[in-house]
DNA sequence: AAAGAAACTGGTAACGTTTTCATAAAATAA
DNA sequence: TTATTTTATGAAAACGTTACCAGTTTCTTT
């Protein structure tokens, strides 16, 4: 493999001259550069990363943290995040956290080993060890999607109650009264859209019935069209449906249509995330639109001016959400 | 930021023996062992990885070669190969090789900058000087999802055209004569696909006609439905239609609808790759199931043995692949 | 108890860069 | 011209590891 010192020989120039303009300082003379140039083209050299990083002590690269098993919505931002995280020249590694503490503590383990530069977290860690160690060691770290209590980390979200408050009253305005809600575990924005649900209940005097709600136990279709079907198996009655997400929203479409239910015929649905998908099924769905390109976007950003200036103070941005309204939703019969 | 020194200071020995203990090697005192490990416990102390990549010349770490902008099906291959990285211990990183030949470029010197152990590719790359480095440089290298004629690198696929044929021959069977193809471009699997539909056309002794054949420009549910339109725009007739994509075919199912067209009443729908999404489509979707769980763990499993072994030869390994029968495919009427 | 083998340990040289510092060369000013 | 500043350059130290080698224990065997 070859190495700076076979270029500088080649070159005939030392080693440093050859950082030099590996580095694009523009002290050197043209006739140097120009042979070192050369000597790299003709070569196919390309400096060693592994040395670089030890030396400068930073490594350009930024870490993105997710669970196990990440959902339409996690993939659709993932995908952001890493695209503008190369435009600015960053490079990507990924860290899975189980929802187990040893998968977090094997995570964390790496993530100390690396040396990241920076951090994005689009994954709810439990570990206070995370918190700990960013937070020690100035790690510039961005939470996309949620906020920590706490923490003192960049945060990017929304808010989750209200949007889910606005989605629910959607339903009432049209005149449901028997809305049932397909909810989840374990991430805290599935208690914050439950309390919106319960918000939007209560603001019309809708008395809270915990048999109309149930809980999926993954964030994917199968969860909702499960859940669903739990729902109609423990003889609730609805004419509505409140999804905490678009996935689980699209999972109990199929769980109605499975029992001959239509949707908004029978009963209207309304999710929540705006993945991409949710303009192109059948029927469209109405839903809560989060700004994810924003928030992707924002995340680098911010990630980024953090890592530059490392005298930022920690912020938490609440994005507006929108609502859109589709084919999913329709007056009470 | 702490180092093997600190330790082995605290510890009072010598460098050698805390790396030892680091690399569990057992030759070391069980006094001296401890008292090591508990200097690390203590601080907190996890060796620097750049450091130990510069020295012994391997990273643990395997690229993962994606296109700038990857679809449903990839996503879901992605995320299982990360994951059975992820179990045999390699990290990860990402390499996005855009379309262009400056993409591809860049990609590439990030990839010699990162000396990796090994490689897999999931985006099909045009430029030689791709070939040459992999083959020159002996990085192990596997291809998922499709082959490089020449390209001595291990690849997992399925027999694209073969599937195709048996999915428009699917529809003839149920009777269909006038049968629409939705096709894409750029990577192979496009026209390996179209030519599998031709074949199937061929063996009814159905005559080809391009105007039933529309190329979307993206692999999304966008461009299906998009192409479904400029079908429907150019006054083709056809009561059944292949997609090469299940996102494609469900984008123009989404088409079908806003034409007030059912699935499969006025038309029958089939797809290509069965992605998770198929199975709770409202209809669900008939297509051709790729084995898209076994093609991520024999990628990792094979690069593996590829890394480790050294000697290995290359192997083009043809997977089976099934076709599902759901409810977007009906005799016609 | 002596000799030999085995297990353990520390010093030091790598690894491939960047950075600092001193020096040499060139450019400018007097 | 000479003195002074500026610009280029190379030597050598550092970064945090592992690997090798030699030396020192400790354990077996006679």
């Amino acid at each position: 493999m070859i190495s700076i010192k076979d270029i500088a020989k080649l070159a005939g120039v030392s080693v440093s001259t050859v950082s030099r303009v590996l580095n694009h300082q523009d002290n050197v003379k043209a006739d140097k550069r120009e042979r070192i140039l050369a000597a790299i083209k003709q070569t196919g050299y390309v400096p060693n990363r592994a040395a670089r990083d030890m030396v400068s002590k930073h490594t350009s690269t930024v870490g993105i943290v997710l669970p196990g098993m990440f959902n339409m919505f996690q993939r659709q931002l993932f995908s952001i995040v890493v695209h503008h995280l190369e435009q600015f020249g960053y490079h990507t590694s990924f860290y899975f956290a189980s929802t187990d503490e040893e998968g977090e503590l094997a995570c964390l383990r790496r993530l100390k080993a690396d040396r990241l530069d920076g951090l994005i977290i689009l994954h709810e860690v439990a570990l206070p060890e995370f918190r700990t160690y960013l937070e020690e060691n100035k790690i510039p770290t961005v939470l996309a999607t949620f906020e920590r209590d706490g923490w003192k980390a960049t945060s990017i979200h929304i808010s989750e109650d209200e949007a889910a408050l606005q989605a629910v009253s959607h339903l009432i305005k049209l005149g449901h009264r028997d809305i049932a809600c397909i909810g989840g575990t374990k991430y805290s924005f599935s208690s914050q859209r439950l309390e919106g649900y319960r918000k939007a209940l209560e603001q019309a005097s809708i008395p809270y019935d915990a048999s109309k709600v149930a809980f999926a136990d993954v964030y994917n279709m199968e969860g909702g069209a499960k859940a669903l079907n739990q729902l109609l198996d423990s003889k609730a009655t609805f004419t509505a449906l409140f999804a905490i997400t678009d996935e689980l929203a699209l999972g109990s479409i199929r769980g109605l249509a499975d029992h001959n239910l239509s949707v908004p015929g029978d009963v209207s649905v309304v999710g929540f995330d705006n993945i991409e998908l949710s303009s192109f099924s059948v029927p469209r769905l109405t839903t809560i639109s989060q700004p994810i390109v924003e928030m992707g976007q924002m995340s680098v950003a911010l990630l980024h001016s953090l890592i530059t200036s490392k005298n930022g103070l920690p912020v938490s941005i609440a994005l507006p959400f929108t609502f859109v309204q589709r084919d999913s939703t329709a007056q009470r019969r």
